[in-house]
DNA sequence: CATCGACTGTTATATTGTAACATATAACTC
DNA sequence: GAGTTATATGTTACAATATAACAGTCGATG
C-alpha cells in the first residue's frame, strides 16, 4: 500500500460502490480507454457520439435519462436529436457498456464490461444512485430455478430498490 | 380426484404456469372472488372499474400493457381515457393483485396475491407468455447480497428472458 | 343535510421511444 | 484510386407511454 500510484494507467477503484467520494476523472478516463480497446478487439467502433455518450454516463453519479443525455449532447452541438441519443445507447448496451435500468427508463455505465454479465442494481429511492450488484451466484440461483420449471434462460434483469447506506438512518443528505 | 367438483369454490388449477391449455374461465371467477375479499379484508374498495381492469389482466394469456386494457375498456364505454387504466392499475399493484413487469411496460395478475411478495417473471420471447416464478429462495439470497453491501431492502424486481417450454426446440408455435 | 374524503370523468400535456428517409462516412473489392 | 457496399449520422415527423390538473360524483359520517 504506497502512496500515489505513479505513471500507470490508473486503476478505477469506485466500481460503482456506495463509497465516500473521490476523484472521479481517472475512472472515467480509464473505463473510457478500457471501452475503447474492448471494442477495438471486437472490430465494432467506438465512434466519437458514442464515446461521448459513454463519458456523460460515466461520469454521472447516477443513471441517467435519454433526454438527460440528449440535453448534456445539445450544449455542444444544439442540433441533436433524439435517435442520435437512443442509437448510441443501444450500442453501448449490445456491447455491454451500459446498462439499462428497467424501472427507471434509465442508464448507467457497467463497471465490469469484460465478462458478459446479467443486470444487476441496486436503486437507492432516497439519494437515486445505483451500484451493481454483480452477484454471479443470485444469476447462478436465478438460472437454476428457471431451469427447473423448463424454462431456457437468455437474460435475466435484477433491479432492487431500498435504501443505501449513506441514505439509512434519518432523512438526511441527497 | 373425482370428475368435476360440484358447486364447491372451484380452485384455479393454472397458476399461470406453462401448461397446456385449459378452461380458464373457473381460474378467473376464483380469482376475482378471492381479490373481492382480500379487499374487503383490507377495507379497501374493489369498485367496479378495478375489479373490470382485474378480470381482463386475469383473462388475458400474456401481460397487457395500458392502452390494450384502455382499448378493452372502451368497447363497453367507448369515452373512457388513459388515466382510467393507470389508476386502476395502480391500486391493483398497491393491494399485490397485478405486477407490473417493467421492461414491457405491461401487467400481468399475481397469481398468488393472498401473501406479499417480490415481482419475480418469466418471459417467453417467443410467445409473449409470463409466468411468476416466486422463488423465495431467490428473493432472500437477493436481500442477503445487498445487504452484504449495506443496501438496505425495501422492494425487489426480477424479469428474465428466454424460452419457455413449448417455445424451445423449434420455430413454431405462437 | 352538510361536510369530508375517495373515486371518476375529462382535457390537455409531458415523457419516452421509433419509423422513415436522406446524407455522409468508412470499409472492402477490383 | 474508382466503384461498391455496409455502417453511421442528420433530420423530421410521429407513436407509445404516462401524468397533471381540475371539475364532478358518490358514500359515509356526524
Ligand atoms: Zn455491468
Ligand atoms: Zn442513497
Ligand atoms: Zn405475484
Ligand atoms: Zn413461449
Amino acid at each position: 500500500m504506497q502512496n500515489t500510484p505513479p505513471e500507470q494507467t490508473p486503476p478505477c477503484h469506485c466500481h460503482g460502490g456506495f463509497i465516500a467520494e473521490h476523484d472521479h476523472g481517472p475512472c472515467v478516463n480509464h473505463a473510457l480507454e478500457r471501452a475503447a480497446t474492448l471494442c477495438r478487439e471486437r472490430g465494432v467502433r467506438l465512434t466519437p457520439q458514442r464515446l461521448r455518450v459513454l463519458e456523460l454516463v460515466w461520469r454521472s453519479s447516477r443513471p441517467l435519462q435519454a433526454y438527460a443525455l440528449l440535453e448534456e449532447l445539445r450544449v455542444q452541438q444544439p442540433t441533436t436529436a433524439a435517435p442520435i441519443v437512443y442509437r448510441a445507447l443501444d450500442f453501448l448496451i449490445q456491447q455491454g457498456l451500459v446498462h439499462r435500468i428497467e424501472s427507471q427508463n434509465s442508464y448507467a455505465a457497467c463497471r465490469h464490461p469484460d465478462a458478459v454479465h446479467d443486470g444487476q442494481f441496486l436503486l437507492c429511492t432516497h439519494c437515486g444512485r445505483a451500484v451493481e450488484l454483480e452477484s454471479r451466484p443470485v444469476s447462478e440461483q436465478v438460472r437454476a430455478a428457471a431451469e427447473g420449471v423448463g424454462f431456457e434462460v437468455s437474460q435475466q434483469t435484477l433491479e432492487v430498490h431500498g435504501l443505501c447506506p449513506r441514505c439509512q438512518g434519518g432523512p438526511q443528505h441527497g
